[in-house]
RNA sequence: CGGGGCGUGGCGCAGCUUGGUAGCGCACUACUUUGGGGUAGUAGGGGUCGUGGGUUCAAAUCCCGCCGCUCCGACCA
């Protein structure tokens, strides 16, 4: 390919758009172009990339077993309803986009296709013997994000490959799981990104097992925890460590104090000289349930600790059986919109009376109590006073209605020790998720009763098991792993190209036969080779080489009347000037050991 | 949705406070020049100043509404 016949757009100033390195790069190289918030159209370089990627993955599922199938994007609200997730990814802040057509019919545009695909295996799965099967497919998925933002990482219309597994057995979804598992991380090996698997959290997806793929990256958008000994890796919202131990209480007078404007844990341990391990803070939260109930919630917490809202909303589905729409902490505003007394903010204690709900108009009438373990575990602490401007010191649960059960609420944090091997210590990075693989279980079978009859010849809902990968997103994360100040450095294995021949003067003409040469020469050998032929100053063209990111260069210029060529490679900035002949095969043998 | 910022040729911006000829750099076209890290010069093309209304003799500029984009928080591949 000529670098003249190619529509090289280039940048030199960056759009005003763009934020991170790699959204900068990719429109300023001209890989991408934004035609809404949140919409990119994949410019032609763009889209080699995207096929490279595309091709790996493609040879990996195929490697692993699974069928490549192309599902509709425009889903009838019939199989939404089915699932049960129509009314949650519709209504109030949903994501999915939807429409009626002419006669009246609802359709959303799929941001996921979990129930197309196991209303079909509903359908053509008949039997065990047919058992297990992995479809995927690589498709546009649309989502109406609450927030699009970095270009391709976070898109409303993105490229995704997702795959759904059947299942007659649980066994065989672990099975399958695990194949899957491995192949991601040869997907992503070959891609040329570090990506670290780690645990987390389900989410909306639902199911028992999952785990995501992060590319480390400062400009991820996830925390993630990795303890030092390299066993053990998680998202923060899933994380467990061992929190420091609190600094015991000596014991004292349990007396009320008063403690006006300390509201803060910060602003009351340092007048009263405790610490926050000594603590326990109370978060007043409300809930919204999936039958649109308030529910207001009091979290106990050591007050050295951070709350984590996933594990939160997790331990309150767990409890009260259903999802939950939206979780926040409590405003001055909305209590006063309830009729309500002011609450007691800055000085709650783990035993406020449900008194202060009485009255509500749509708030249910009681607190749903839930504590940390670290507050559970304290004997004696300081608390609120329940009453603005009071704490009560060296109090104890006995006291306050006895010791409540448990659970894990807080965020694991870095330099805390691990659960598997209290030597280890944690430490923390960012990082973008570029894939996510669950095991669903039969959540969306039974919710669709899609059915296959087992070897006793009874009907049994399918195990079921489904696989992410972005790959739009996965593109740019390479690019932000991989770049320098110059520009791109594309892994090899997905740059648009592999090779650009830049012909330093064209109009000198010992210069360009040589560049010609070359470049047939490196295309007979099958390398995928640009000849930049473009009227244009050696220094604009070197600029142009290396903001688009080619992994090798090889420079005709003013050593071609010896028949001498520089070879450079993008990634270090190598070069060794060489015979043509010599240069054209040592790139070669690089490329195709 | 809440809170900031911004909409002026393809890109980056100035002009707006104090109303009166729409400007700069990059990019683009032609010619000349240069020819190994975004060469220099000359000439040129391209803008309903996001949009609707209002004030005024006169609005990019002042006032009101709407739309869009973007950044910080709740969503996720």
């Amino acid at each position: 390919m000529r670098v003249s016949r190619q529509m090289l757009v280039t940048l030199r100033d960056v759009p005003a758009e763009a934020e991170i390195a790699s959204h900068q790069l990719l429109l300023r190289a001209g890989y991408i172009r934004r035609v809404g918030s949140g919409i990119y159209a994949y410019l032609p370089f763009m889209w080699k990339v995207i096929q490279r990627i595309t091709s790996i993955v493609r040879e990996e599922m195929s490697r692993a077993g699974a069928l490549e199938t192309l599902l509709p994007q425009l889903h009838p609200s019939e199989l939404w309803k089915r699932s049960g997730r129509w009314q949650g990814y519709t209504a109030g802040e949903g994501i999915m986009f939807h429409l009626e057509d002419r006669q009246g019919r609802e359709l959303g545009l799929g941001p996921t296709h979990e129930e197309v695909i196991t209303s079909l295996a509903g359908e053509l799965l008949r039997s065990y013997r047919q058992l297990p099967v992995n479809l995927y497919q690589i498709q546009t998925k649309f989502r109406d994000e609450i927030r699009p933002r970095f270009g391709l990482m976070r898109g409303r219309e993105f490229i995704m490959k997702d795959a759904y597994s059947f299942h007659a057995t649980e066994e065989s979804l672990q099975a399958t799981y695990t194949a899957m598992d491995e192949a991601y991380r040869r997907i992503f090996a070959r891609c040329g990104l570090d990506a670290v698997p780690v645990d987390a959290d389900s989410g909306a997806i639902g199911g028992a097992a999952s785990q995501e793929f992060m590319v480390t990256a400062d400009a991820g958008e996830d925390l993630i925890l990795i303890s030092d000994d390299g066993l053990y890796a998680a998202n923060q919202e899933k994380a467990i460590s061992c929190p420091h131990e609190a600094i015991p209480l000596e014991t004292g007078e349990p007396i009320t104090l008063k403690t006006p404007g300390q509201g803060s844990i910060e602003s009351l341990c340092e007048t009263q000289g405790w610490h926050p391990s000594q603590v326990v803070k109370v978060l007043i939260l409300m809930a919204r349930m999936e039958d649109e109930s308030e529910k207001p919630l009091l979290v106990s917490l050591r007050a050295d600790q951070e709350l984590n809202q996933v594990k939160l909303v997790n331990a309150l589905s767990r409890l009260m059986d259903q999802g939950v729409l939206d979780c926040h902490p409590i405003t001055v505003e909305e209590t006063a919109r309830q009729g309500l007394a002011p609450l007691p903010l800055g000085a709650i204690g783990p035993d406020l009376d449900d008194a202060v709900l009485k009255g509500a108009r749509s708030w249910a009438p009681s607190f749903i109590r839930l504590a940390d373990n670290t507050a559970t575990e304290l004997d004696r602490f300081h608390c609120g006073g329940n009453n603005h401007d009071l704490h009560r010191c060296h109090s104890d649960w006995e006291t306050l209605g006895g010791r409540p059960g448990g659970q894990d609420l807080r965020n694991a944090r870095a330099g805390e020790a691990c659960v598997h091997n209290p030597k280890a210590r944690l430490q923390d990075k960012r990082g973008i998720e570029v894939g996510h693989i669950f095991q669903l279980g039969r959540k969306y079978s039974q919710a669709m009763d899609c059915r296959f009859t087992n070897e006793s010849g009874r009907d049994e809902a399918f195990w079921m098991g489904c696989y992410g990968i972005g790959i739009s997103r996965l593109a740019q994360a390479a690019v932000e792993q991989h770049h320098d100040d110059a520009g791109i450095c594309w892994p090899t294995a997905i740059a648009p190209f592999e090779a650009i021949v830049v012909v330093a003067n064209i109009q000198d003409e010992t210069q360009l036969a040589l560049g010609e040469a070359t470049y047939t020469t490196l295309l007979e050998a099958g390398i995928d080779v640009l000849l930049d032929d473009r009227k244009e100053r050696a220094g604009v063209k070197f600029k142009d080489a290396d903001l688009i990111g080619i992994p090798w260069r090889i420079v005709i210029g003013r050593d071609a009347a010896e028949g001498n060529v520089e070879l450079i490679e993008r990634s270090n900035r190598e070069m060794r000037k060489l015979p043509h002949a010599e240069a054209t095969s040592s790139l070669v043998s690089a490329l195709r050991p």
